[in-house]
DNA sequence: AATTATTTAATTTTATGCAATTAAATTGTA
DNA sequence: TACAATTTAATTGCATAAAATTAAATAATT
């Protein structure tokens, strides 16, 4: 009997978090191919269609993303004419973010992707909802 | 009260993955810039340091990695002088990885990570237990 | 009012990550 | 033996991802 080892791939914590976000989410890149949207600006127009408005910061904050990431990732989404980019009248270093109607209509499209998700991903309900659970716990706990 | 939406953030399984993958990778910089390697040279060193030996090909696939990021990546650890890269004698399409007395001597220094890692992330070590049972089944399930 | 500190997006650099293509070697088959 | 199919690493192009730096604007302090 091998003696336990944590220098194991198997047995650190990253490395099934990390392979597994990776595959999970290149499930995810057919259905987003349809919408033209890769997968951060996907998650990013997610959370448009929820807000409508918000700034670069908040954005940045809710999706674990820094300016680094998201500038370029903008200005992408605004050239396609799904969200606007424009500086704060009441602070100019804050870039206020609005979704246009163009980008409200992809919203239809992307309806049914969870589900078409879910049943890529063998996790039963209950397991899944289990699974996202404790990650968001824990990216909850890891912020403070 | 609000209906279930599955095009939240937060209700989506890839999300919490995503982010958290990314955070916990996170934690892992400072120890990882001690022994001067990158999250993705650590984890090709973990296969290494279990195996000693193997092939580019058989990597890719412990490691969810394919040639496009493998390739330059061995190429930097073997610069670093922590591996070597050889065309196999019996099949030359084969690259055989194999790894330095360096290489191996840095697996003392990194013996002491995974603990201190644990220390870092708020999860009790059955809840980590069951997380990465977990995922390590779906990342098995999703290979068929 | 002037100066300093803070906040924020943008830029730069380095490292993945992946799809598509290329090129070399081997295998299978007629 | 030839030749087509397959396998494999390498290359190319594009999109993140993160750290470090820069620059602009605002807030705080004296």
């Amino acid at each position: 009997m091998d003696e336990y080892n944590p220098l194991k791939l198997e047995n650190q914590i990253c490395f099934p978090l990390y392979a597994c976000a990776k595959e999970i989410i290149k499930l995810y890149k057919p259905f987003l191919d349809e919408l033209d949207l890769t997968y951060t600006q996907y998650i990013t127009m997610l959370v448009m269609w929820e807000y409508k408005t918000t700034t670069a910061h908040e954005l940045g904050e809710k999706l674990y993303l820094d300016s680094g990431t998201l500038t370029p990732m903008l200005k992408k989404l605004e050239a396609k004419g799904y969200l606007t980019r424009k500086r704060s009248k009441t602070d100019e270093r804050n870039l206020d973010i609005a979704i246009t109607d163009l980008g409200m209509s992809l919203r239809d499209k992307a309806t049914s992707i969870p589900s078409k998700i879910s049943k890529c991903i063998p996790l039963d309900t209950n397991k899944a909802l289990e699974l996202y659970t404790t990650l968001n716990e824990v990216l909850d706990l890891l912020k403070k």
